[in-house]
RNA sequence: UCCUCAGUAGCUCAAUGGCAGAGCAUCCGGCUGUUAACCGGAGGGUUGUAGGUUCGAGUCCUACCUGAGGAGCCA
């Protein structure tokens, strides 16, 4: 038996045999000739099959196979420069494992489809290049986070998913009954972080975040996954380089690994290459400068007013002005969430950040230096109506050696959308749940 | 919750208020270098649902359903 191989590998099997497993991709023919273009989830290969070079049972059983039939198949590999991958296989043998019925073809044609349909058959939808293409992406992009997070001292601590109280009071939770008590899916994990930050220093969570809001924008999931950084003795500085230095590793890592997935997306590759510290720091005052000129050119619409939140269309007009991530900081502290420290040289404003995207993809990351006096988060969590009683051990925080601290949080899926330059984030996640989609 | 747009063959889309069509997919035939191959042929329809206007509705009107893009909110 020839030696078994994956397509990725093939070319240290040049002029040799080998045996493959995979999929039927695609097949054309041209009378006694037969072109079945194979894959096997490491790669796509075309398979070159002559009538009179193989046996008659071999050029029919190919000669009728359908696509997405799995197959095993056996070969020798030849490189050519007509092959967009390099090498060709001659196919000598074939053993199909599955034939796909032709009565009930595979639904996903090579040819253009529509969103509805696509995220319908999302479970079938995976196996085309392009999206296999970003789902590996993806697995780098969090490889790279949590080894950039490991190799700097920081300790994986994974906080709950049901939790019984809302986070920022803010947004909207999904409910769950939990043995008759109200429970809530985690919207954040960042306040039992700052609990385990305070007993190992420098921590990190990756996990699933669950948002209920009817958000229905390129932007949005209401399940994304998160990586959240927090450190003990932080200030809004150290926030700000960690995540540079963060981002700079991810795109570096993915120009450096996932090269060939990136073309296949189609992916400007220049415009990563850009992406090196350092990366432009601007105040929320320098932003709103810059949206007041973007007025008065009139690429944007409405007039921006001090002491607002940035709203999307000012995030996408300011993410463009730049090439790389921008991180805007120092926000009104009324826009902001309750847990975040007031600068001391201006107390109305935040010790927050937000990095946005360039191209116009926006928010990346969010996050801040937390309050570390307890009198003062106390005031906060009354202003914001919040219950003090599920807050009564985050505020022990602040009772037991608090220390100034902070952290950030990264949505996955719009740094996947992102570095792959994709539409849509729904792309970015095997299996995308939105507000009008929880099937398959 | 609000605004905008869309729903016709398995898929992607055409069709001035006047016979419901094309490409792809499937099946049959042709082609020894095809690159979303190409060429010839065949089958395939309750035009999202309900009502209305009209001699006549895929097309116009109303309501509803489903989905998409955006706002707000956020990562």
């Amino acid at each position: 038996m020839y030696p078994l191989t994956t397509i990725s590998e093939i070319g240290r099997h040049e002029s040799k045999d080998v045996r493959l497993e995979g999929w039927l991709y695609n097949l054309r023919e041209s009378g006694k000739l037969l072109f079945p273009i194979f894959r096997d989830g490491s790669g796509v290969i075309q398979g070159v099959v002559a009538k009179n070079a193989v046996r008659p049972e071999v050029f029919e059983t190919i000669k009728n196979l359908t696509q997405e039939s799995s197959v095993k198949i056996e070969g020798r590999v030849r490189a050519d420069k007509r092959a967009p991958g390099g090498y060709e296989l001659d196919v000598s043998g074939v053993e199909v494992l599955h034939r796909v019925a032709e009565s009930d073809p595979f639904p996903i044609s090579l040819k253009e489809h529509g969103v509805d349909f696509l995220m319908e058959h999302r479970h079938l939808w995976v196996r085309s290049p392009r999206q296999a293409a970003i789902l590996r992406v993806r697995a780098q992009i969090i490889k790279a986070a949590r080894d950039f997070f490991d190799e700097r001292g920081f300790t994986l601590t994974d906080p709950p998913i049901l939790t019984p109280a809302a986070c920022e009071g803010t947004t909207t939770l999904f409910p769950v009954d939990y043995f008759d008590e109200q429970a809530y899916l985690t919207q954040s994990g960042q306040l039992y972080i700052e609990a385990t930050a305070m007993s190992l220093g420098k921590v990190y969570s990756f996990g699933p975040t669950f948002r209920a809001e009817k958000s229905k924008t390129r932007r949005h999931l209401t399940e994304f996954w998160m990586v959240e950084p927090e450190l003990a003795f932080a200030t809004l500085d150290d926030i700000m380089n960690l995540a540079e230095g963060l981002i700079a590793f991810i795109v570096a890592r993915c120009l450096e690994h996932r090269r060939a997935d990136l073309t296949t997306i189609g992916r400007d590759l220049s415009a990563l290459e850009q992406i090196t510290p350092p990366f432009p720091r601007i105040t929320y005052d320098q932003a709103v400068k810059m949206l007041e000129d973007g007025h008065a050119r009139g690429v944007l619409e409405t007039k921006f007013v001090w002491g607002g939140d940035l709203g999307s269309p000012d995030e996408t007009y300011l993410s463009t002005q730049f090439t790389k991530p921008v991180m805007i900081h120092r926000y009104p502290a009324q826009v902001k969430a309750f847990y975040m420290e007031p600068d001391p040289v201006r107390s109305e404003l935040a010790l927050c950040v937000d990095m946005l995207a360039p191209e116009g993809y926006g928010e990346i990351i969010g996050g801040s230096q937390r309050v570390a006096s307890y009198e003062l988060l106390q005031q906060r969590i009354k202003e914001h109506g919040l219950p003090e009683e599920a807050f009564k051990w985050y505020l022990d925080l602040r009772k037991y050696g608090s220390v100034p601290h902070g952290g950030f949080g990264m949505g996955i899926e719009r740094v996947v959308g992102w570095i792959c330059g994709l539409e849509h984030v729904r792309e970015t996640i095997p299996f995308p749940r939105t507000l009008h989609r929880l099937y398959p």
